[in-house]
DNA sequence: GGGTGCATGTAATGGGTTACATGATTCT
DNA sequence: AGAATCATGTAACCCATTACATGCACCC
């Protein structure tokens, strides 16, 4: 009876509180803003929008201009906005990440040490490359969304990418070591 | 063509080249090894040793027992091993992990700071006591499992949980921190 | 003429959890 | 008598991605 979960609808309300946006618009949003711990396809957006209408949470304008395609812009209601503030109010809901990296590497006895080397070097470098990204967004939003009251909260998630990125980086950096050793155990030995 | 994913019929296969095992057992597993980064439902378990059974990647032995329930014990096949091994070769394949907890907060301005604030003491909670586990069950497995060869790669499971939770930790204190100066500046200009 | 970006949507498919259904044994 | 643990499995449902289908405008 109590389903749980279904944030989808509530991510888009969330986009949308932040002002009128199409199907096409959120998308692009998810992917420049929230894209490093949230993800959208264009097969839950539409289908997701037409609900939330159909609910009364958000508000749907067909725009035409010469020249361009139609665009159907959406924008969130008084509702809306109170079901979006009840889902922020209710504790999150923490489920187990899956996280294949650490499975191939629980099992990474039955292959040899460079593969699982390989792994964890891919790994350290999407990290490295994600902590550029963080630190060149923390000053762009700095500097173009001073007044914005969300600035804050905006900084924080990007925080926390920080400090994970980070925390994993000094982790690869471990495990390669541990690698070295056993790898200079092994040809000893031989 | 490329389908890509499907990693619950490789846990299985890594699960089983550990020893024979029912169902029952893999679901008891996991929950105790590998539960901190993954997770197996009896919905996926029973169906998936079915069809790897099918694709003779697994073979199936029931054992009967006075007084007790059958069980079906799977052992993998040279094959399994062969196709475990194709798999963890593979790449990794990384997708976005959808953190509810940063969407949350990234529309945090919607809510009061005092709403925002449990839902960071509450996750920091959980990585507290997670921490506790990680500790205990590394020197669980330093002591029992001294000789197993897949020790050292169990260690780098358990520490990238151990690096990834103290993270969390400093990131949940230093965010606390900015909470409090949020509401101290509300204060002043009241 | 062809690629890229804007724009909307659906259908097929995959992957997963939860609830349901059943039943024995052991411990309290 | 009743709860907990062992044990197996299916069905309903949910959530999500990918591929497909369409089409215009703009630039090279």
């Amino acid at each position: 009876m109590k389903r749980e979960g279904a944030s989808t609808p509530n991510a888009l309300l969330g986009l949308l509180s932040l002002g009128p946006m199409s199907g096409y618009d959120i998308r692009q949003m998810v992917l420049r803003t929230i894209g490093h711990f949230w993800s959208e396809s264009y097969g839950q957006i539409y289908p997701g929008l037409k609900s939330l209408a159909a609910a009364g949470l958000v508000e749907k304008k067909t725009e035409r201009k010469k020249g361009k395609p139609d665009r159907n812009l959406y924008s969130i209601t008084l509702e809306g906005r109170e079901r979006l503030q009840e889902w922020l109010r209710a504790p999150v809901s923490e489920d187990v990440a899956r996280i294949e990296l650490l499975l191939k590497l629980f099992f990474g006895a039955h292959v040899s040490t460079s593969v699982n080397r390989e792994h964890v070097i891919s790994n350290m470098e999407s990290h490295q490359q994600a902590l550029k990204v963080y630190l060149a967004t923390g000053k762009q939003l700095r500097r173009d969304k001073a007044n914005d009251p969300s600035l804050r909260y905006w900084l924080m998630t990007l925080n926390y990418g920080r400090h994970h990125s980070a925390a994993m980086l000094k982790w690869c950096r471990e495990t390669l070591a541990e690698f070295d050793e056993m790898e200079s155990k092994r040809k000893r030995r031989q």
